[in-house]
DNA sequence: CGATATTATCATGGGATTGTCTTAATATAG
DNA sequence: CTATATTAAGACAATCCCATGATAATATCG
């Protein structure tokens, strides 16, 4: 099918890529400290598609939040306790977060001294967001319900 | 290039149409009331693609918020005062909001009663989040700020 | 009516994100 | 040391957002 017209857009506040994150090292968390998780059995777990799943668990294991060992009994588990690990670490590996959520008109110039038409508004609103995910760590969210789906 | 391993994804609050919306609606509250502001002229004015902004004006136009006109003297202008076009007005036909902000992990089914392990922590930020783009007017960012480019 | 200006629509392409499949590298078990 | 299990990595495809260019439809002016 043609084009036709301007589609509708994004608009996440995580990409697809940070959630499946998410979603990985959350399951790790709960049953942290124990024995490797394979990423087969992580990818049923948290329902991501397990190739997929694979190259994200790697950048994980770049990025600190994971350990990766291969083999027989090989997996992963968490290299930091899940109070030590926030949202920001694990989104920040996959998505632009603070940069890209400045301005909400997207231009690139806006800051305090040449702001945009909804700078002002905006600032609480992007502020508390950029908080959210610096000081919410993984085990704030472990203990929050009994969801267990991811 | 080949990709080699998850790209770092996006994240944006608004999709880049979005954003092109709300500046030429901005631009064209500026003027209002008056004479109508041709396709080319708003596209200068806001630093968006001349014939992308062409459709998006379109869609507005078929949400309501714009009206047009063909021929010599033809544009577009505000179909309704800014104090009554609020930002959720304008984004939400281009973006999927509320839906997709439910939870923060992607999970379809997330709800109160079977919620993420983020749903708590989560819904606080998601609401408020929510109650900016619906409580805030194309009026209330006009009077914001001098900045003009959008 | 004919010429011109302007929006509306159609056809097409590029790049990023997401996803699949295959092969290589490496650790453990026996 | 050989076989096996598991992560690491590479090549490739599908889909979607963003963008461009060309053509059609329609309103105004002379």
């Amino acid at each position: 099918m043609t084009l036709q017209e301007a589609t509708r857009g994004y608009s996440k506040v995580l990409s697809g890529t940070a959630q499946y994150a998410l979603r990985a090292v959350v399951r790790l968390a709960r049953s942290y400290p124990g024995a490797p998780m394979r990423a087969d059995d992580l990818a049923h777990a948290v329902s991501v598609p397990r190739n997929y799943l694979g190259k994200i668990l790697h950048q994980l294991v770049r990025g600190g939040i994971l350990s990766s060992s291969r083999g027989k009994h090989g997996g992963f588990t968490l290299s930091v306790p899940p109070d030590e690990i926030s949202m920001l670490d694990v989104v920040s590996l996959f998505d632009d977060v603070g940069e890209q959520r400045g301005c909400l008109f997207g231009r690139p110039e806006c800051s305090d001294e040449d702001p945009c038409p909804a700078h002002e508004r905006w600032r609480a609103t992007a502020e508390q967001l950029s908080t959210f995910f610096r000081e919410t760590t993984i085990a704030d969210v472990l203990g929050d319900s009994a969801g267990t789906t991811p």
